[in-house]
DNA sequence: GTCTATATGTTGATAGAC
DNA sequence: GTCTATCAACATATAGAC
């Protein structure tokens, strides 16, 4: 009906949908690409394929590589609030099942073939030479400590850890034998992947909250605490 | 009669040991320049002129890039040998201090701006797009975990530590809050790193002893025990 | 063994028509 | 906003003289 070329409006979609689209699209294939293969190895033509549009029109959108990264990560940021978010509403959990459920936020946030997980792990990898990078990243550690951090303070306050735990030091040993299991074992697949996450989150979040020393052998034999059983 | 083909010594060098030293040579400088700007952002031009030759050269002594990435690589190759002589040779060491010397062995091997140290992260990050590599840093993983699985397990089996404790997480748990931590520090200057890092070696240890949870109330009061003082 | 010169390809980014 | 055409720079790797 309406003279193609003349109006802004095609159908329903007005221009500027239009172009928020194509620029979704692109960060889209970016995302997939540099998951992939890294972000140094994928060329800005290669996105361009992907995503279905001329090379140029990339940088039209974003003045540069870096900014593709960037403008896709941010796009992800979201996981820091999710920490932040479970760990601020704990009324009544155990820290048992508090920190169980942090493990698990760990075992789905970072699984495997995830395109989240990916974009992290290239993230850590380009943070070392990118230092805008280093710094995003660098925060949204420091918020989750912090809120894992503050969630234990509160604990040692109300005696169910101990009074002369360092919060700090405890949230970043439990972070970081997080991250690095998740990270070192991405070559499982999913199902392996599921099991073997599982039980080396429940076990870790065991060790950490009793420790490895065998209990010195008391008067009483016996009064062993059996542990809750479950899963 | 002067056999071209026979000898050839200028001085005192011959031309074999003078191939092996420019070899030596462009693999130092690669490693410097790999640990400072990344693989990929390292071109064979750059990594010529640092060495001092030609960049026609490289390829003859390593036929490509990766080959000089890998043979840089195998040089530094002996922190699984490092770890793994530590942890076997344990006798009459308490636990504690063992597991001390772990963390101190990871202390003074990745601190910050440390030739290995950068080569370590340029490995970590490199082998998420190189196969060959990845393959390399898990088994030198695995080295590693299993050298201080068995230690671990030796303990259990002399009851100093919990008998129902998994050796196998309880070592992945402590390697990955030591290097996660340590990965994440490297923008600390040399002297903040050394004080932050023995203390977090430390409270690490400690925690992974005894635990986070509070004691439970027992009968007496004052019974605590108290940690054992020094540092 | 080492150099110079060059092949061959790709890269990120720009200019201008539509 | 999108495309086509093209840029200069730089990449890794090779060939052949010395």
């Amino acid at each position: 009906m309406t003279t193609p070329g003349r109006t802004k409006t095609v159908g329903r979609i007005s221009r500027a949908e239009q172009a928020r689209a194509t620029k979704a699209k692109l960060a889209s294939a970016a995302l997939d690409l540099f998951a992939k293969q890294g972000f140094a190895a994928t060329s800005t033509r290669q996105i361009a394929e992907t995503a279905g549009v001329s090379e140029g029109l990339i940088f039209h959108h974003y003045p540069t590589k870096l900014d593709l990264l960037l403008g896709v990560t941010s796009h992800h940021e979201v996981f820091g609030l999710k920490v932040r978010a479970l760990m601020t509403d704990s009324k009544g959990v155990p820290v048992r099942g508090q920190l169980e459920a942090l493990a698990q936020t760990f075992v789905s946030t970072l699984a495997p073939e995830r395109k989240e997980t990916m974009l992290v792990r290239v993230l850590l990898s380009e943070a070392l030479t990118t230092p805008e990078l280093g710094k995003l990243l660098h925060r949204t550690r420091e918020t989750v400590i912090a809120s894992i951090e503050s969630y234990l303070q509160a604990r040692i306050d109300e005696e169910e850890l101990r009074s002369d735990l360092d919060p700090s030091v405890a949230a970043q040993g439990l972070l970081g034998a997080l991250v690095w299991f998740f990270l070192t074992h991405q070559h499982l697949n999913p199902r392996a992947w599921r099991a073997q996450s599982r039980r080396y989150a429940q076990r870790l979040v065991d060790l950490w909250l009793r420790g490895a020393l065998a209990e010195p052998r008391l008067s009483s034999s016996g009064s062993k605490v059996r542990r809750g059983a479950s899963e």
